[in-house]
DNA sequence: CCGTTGAATGTTTACGTAAACATTGCTGTG
DNA sequence: CACAGCAATGTTTACGTAAACATTCAACGG
């Protein structure tokens, strides 16, 4: 566990607790007594330190404090692609969830998302200050690959690893039923889908769920489709079902889509657009994640809405359990509902 | 400069670099060398190191590193919606340099976007440990109200604290030129706009960059719209505009609008299809960002490329100059370059 | 009026690390 | 062959803080 060769000469740091004790004739224990409220202190003698602190414009060096406490007050969050809407809405509210805990958040995005990548994410982690681990959206690491250093509580969401830490997620099979299932209550005959990665956990549950919603209903289960969750991929993915739709024998024709998530639904839109197909008449379309767009796309979609709020101080708080209980939680999973919200690209078909 | 009462009892740490010195059997100065790869070690002595190193599970302390070092190769980022486009891809960037440049980075978030809520998360951002500050779209707040602990280097991006210190900022004035002209171009009369906040320093010149542009091309300047950069915000002026336009003189009908962001143009084009007005047939719109869905909305947007990687790389690179060669860079102004991304939103008008 | 109590403050020590300085012993040169 | 020079290692010290322990002194009860 060597790191790299750091040759760093001590910068200035700013005045110590030494120096307002100094200024303000006392002891460097009255300072920290003051500074952090523990003892007594008379009335007089504090705000001689208080002043002293003022003139020199003292604060308490965290550093020192960390060492001392053995705790840094942060925790570690790493990511993937932190601009993608379902990651950096998890990250606000896991950073809101820490700040009222009194925690910071320290991001570590990871180049590739491979359990390589990661893995030198961690090393790099372990080189910072933290005290509890958040990984989220870690696709394609698998759970062994993984060297987490020992002793530091680690929570999950939506990764592989979720088998092997405490895991926060969203509740994957009910959205995706209620997608599905709210499409057939609308007359369609099936439903296509539009899969995230095969290396995706939620992807692979949607995927799974809607071939065995489809199933329970007695519906034909047409091929699936797979993208990458870019708008890129469901606008790749449109044009080819505009084909199908327009050429294909009638039977054949798809008359409903749900997207594994809102952006391939953008990309696939478009796409159908551009075909002159109509959204919902001619092709009824659904996503996954409601991101705050999905209401002003034209039409609007009709998605599935995820509470990343809820994951976020999810995440936090199975956190905060295993430091401050010592608890051992690798079994526990938390599953945040999600809710089917109807919007205007979903109709019935055209007969 | 108090904190909050803070009585925490020592938390256990994991084997530090004595415990591995006496497992090796040398001192302990020598598995500091070891460790920083400082100094001669013998192959030999190495290797039994780096074994009981293993065999405990041993990675430095950072608390202590940094109090040696007066330096936690952490920077902070003071963000207030980091969920929203520009912010989370600055912050992805930022993240990214930082990395480059061997830091990390700590989060925080301002509840409220006053300089109070700024301020208040500067006491926080002091008790953690950073090496250098980040602010990025502190709107609201005034340079005067905004303490900040003395000798932290600080860069700003697109607020209103840029003529106080180190700045980097996208071209505002080039790249709302070049969307209005392009839509004058295009043999609008007149080109309306949806402004975003006034507290907005971005957004005031931009309004004020759109003003100057027509009055050069001695055009009229309609009355100006003003949102909250939000979808809903762009919904709620588009269907006065759709109202204004199907039933007001011709002579007054909009036929162009340029809107301060994507987010907004989102809501203002939906508003229009909405009230049965073609995107660009009827009305041409443009927007500000080039967020990535603004490619696969119907029709898709003509929009103000911003290059947020570059953004979030000269911020970086301006803390490092600071911290490296103890610059004084107060006037520095990077400026980052945009460019204009011409869809399908926008198109002559039908005559 | 003496001893006890406890508020107010000071002193010592330890957190984990790594520079600075000290020591050992071997190699090669005049 | 004595000793300069240097590789390899050990010892001391300091970074800033705050618990743990020690001291002082005034107030109060018996």
């Amino acid at each position: 566990m060597t790191s790299p060769a750091v040759t760093r000469s001590r910068q200035a740091t700013g005045p110590s607790i030494s120096d307002v004790a100094r200024l303000a004739g006392v002891s460097a224990q009255t300072v920290s007594r003051v500074s952090t409220g523990t003892g007594p202190v008379r009335h007089e003698t504090k705000e001689r330190v208080l002043a002293a602190m003022a003139a020199l414009g003292y604060s308490p060096n965290t550093a020192a404090r960390a060492l001392k406490y053995g705790s840094y007050r942060t925790f570690g969050i790493v990511a993937h692609q932190l601009a993608r809407t379902g990651e950096s809405r998890t990250i606000e509210a896991v950073v809101e969830a820490a700040r009222g805990a009194g925690y910071t958040v320290t991001l570590v995005d990871v180049e590739s998302p491979s359990s390589s990548g990661v893995n030198e994410a961690m090393v790099r982690l372990t080189q910072q200050a933290i005290d509890g681990l958040i990984i989220i959206r870690a696709e394609t690491v698998t759970p062994t690959a993984l060297t987490l250093p020992p002793n530091l509580p680690v929570v999950v969401s939506d990764s592989r690893l979720a088998s092997h830490h405490p895991a926060v997620g969203t509740d994957q099979v009910t959205g995706t039923r209620q997608a599905v299932e709210h499409l057939l209550a609308l007359g369609h005959r099936t439903v296509h889908h539009l899969a995230g990665p095969d290396s995706s956990d939620p992807a692979r549950i949607r995927a799974a769920t809607w071939r065995a919603t489809l199933l329970a209903a007695g519906r034909e289960v047409p091929a699936l489709l797979t993208g990458d969750w870019t708008s890129e991929a469901g606008y790749r993915v449109g044009q080819e079902l505009a084909v199908a739709t327009t050429s294909g024998p009638t039977e054949a024709r798809p008359t409903a889509v749900f997207t594994s998530n809102d952006e391939m639904a953008f990309g696939l839109i478009r796409a159908l657009h551009e075909h002159g197909l109509r959204v919902p008449q001619d092709i009824s379309v659904a996503g996954f994640d409601d991101i705050p767009l999905a209401a002003y796309l034209w039409p609007p979609l009709t998605t599935v809405h995820q509470d990343f709020p809820a994951i976020g101080s999810a995440l936090v708080e199975l956190l905060l359990r295993q430091l401050n209980q010592r608890e051992v939680l690798t079994d526990t999973r938390v599953v945040v509902p999600t809710r089917l919200v109807v919007r205007e690209s979903t109709a019935p078909p055209q007969v």
